[in-house]
DNA sequence: ATTGAGAATGTCAACGTTGAGATAACAGCA
DNA sequence: TGCTGTTATCTCAACGTTGACATTCTCAAT
């Protein structure tokens, strides 16, 4: 069997046989699948009226634990967004009553941002269905490739310095 | 050692045991090795004057072989974007004089683009160290990493019917 | 106390993609 | 020949992110 990287592969080694193309097995399959994974994801989640970054957000929230509490700029680095995208998803989820924002009277720069009970709500009863489907989308690998895979991704980000989610 | 995802399954696991995250070990991986590779590409096209999604389609032109001529369609499906996104960047090239729109007699609907010299120029001088900043990318792993990680991807890729780039 | 470097967040214009729709052309069939 | 469904591309308004900058604040050194 052949996925559309090996077709990919094939045509550089007949056009440019004198460069070794290797990599682009990896870092292509990684493009596509994050393209491809991502629609999934957001299908999954437009059927049940959120936006994956909803959930990812709110999801950082409830994961660090109570007091479900983190900066603006923890979430930024969770998402591996930009400052000006965070302000704007805050907003957003504060619209819908999702989050609030509170003041840091320790540090007066720091807006830290809550999960108020509907959005934990939201987010606990949505983690389960999440994790299921993501499950279906790895489901051509038995467990030991998956924990093999996750293995060897893992080692790429830490030798890409991805070792905090801040 | 431990990477962020491994933070973010700890933290799961902390606070809903009852869930099985153990998909997001994956999943998540992929999602931020994406983003993280992403960043690094952009920068080293931006150090040679160039856009990575300029590099793309200059490269899915130049590999499929003489003529170096692909429909506009063939185009968006290689790059997973939209009809509008890849109208816009045909734009862009064109202007820039590295391909050109040459109307297909057989079948009037469609457009093929082709390679100019310059474009072919650029493109076969930008390959080989694209690849060398890719292999330096993938520097952590092993040759027999690089490959066991390669055919876990492609397994999962075609499991999700990303068999052909069009 | 003051200064200056650096950090945390917010602002906003520019930019590119999406997604729905328009247009034109092909293909099969009655 | 005319109909119908489909395909290929382009158009364009809406949307979200980026990235540079502004603002406010902290902290350490003097």
């Amino acid at each position: 069997m052949s996925d559309a990287v090996d077709q990919l592969l094939t045509q550089w080694g007949r056009e440019r046989p004198d460069v070794d193309v290797g990599p682009m097995g990896v870092i292509g399959r990684i493009t596509r699948l994050s393209r491809l994974l991502d629609r999934e994801l957001k299908e999954f989640f437009a059927g049940h009226g959120l936006e994956r970054w909803e959930f990812d957000v709110l999801a950082t929230l409830r994961r660090s634990g109570p007091p479900y509490e983190l900066t603006a700029g923890a979430l930024n680095r969770a998402a591996m967004v930009t400052s000006g995208a965070i302000t704007n998803r805050i907003d957003r989820l504060a619209a819908r009553g999702l989050v609030e924002r509170v003041h840091d009277e320790e540090d007066r720069r720091s807006v830290r941002v809550r999960l108020t009970d509907q959005g934990r709500t939201m987010v606990d009863e949505m983690v389960g269905p999440h994790v299921a489907n993501e499950a279906r989308l790895l489901a051509a690998l038995t467990s030991e490739e998956r924990d093999r895979l996750a293995g060897l991704l893992r080692g790429l980000l830490e030798s890409l310095g991805d070792t905090s989610i801040g």
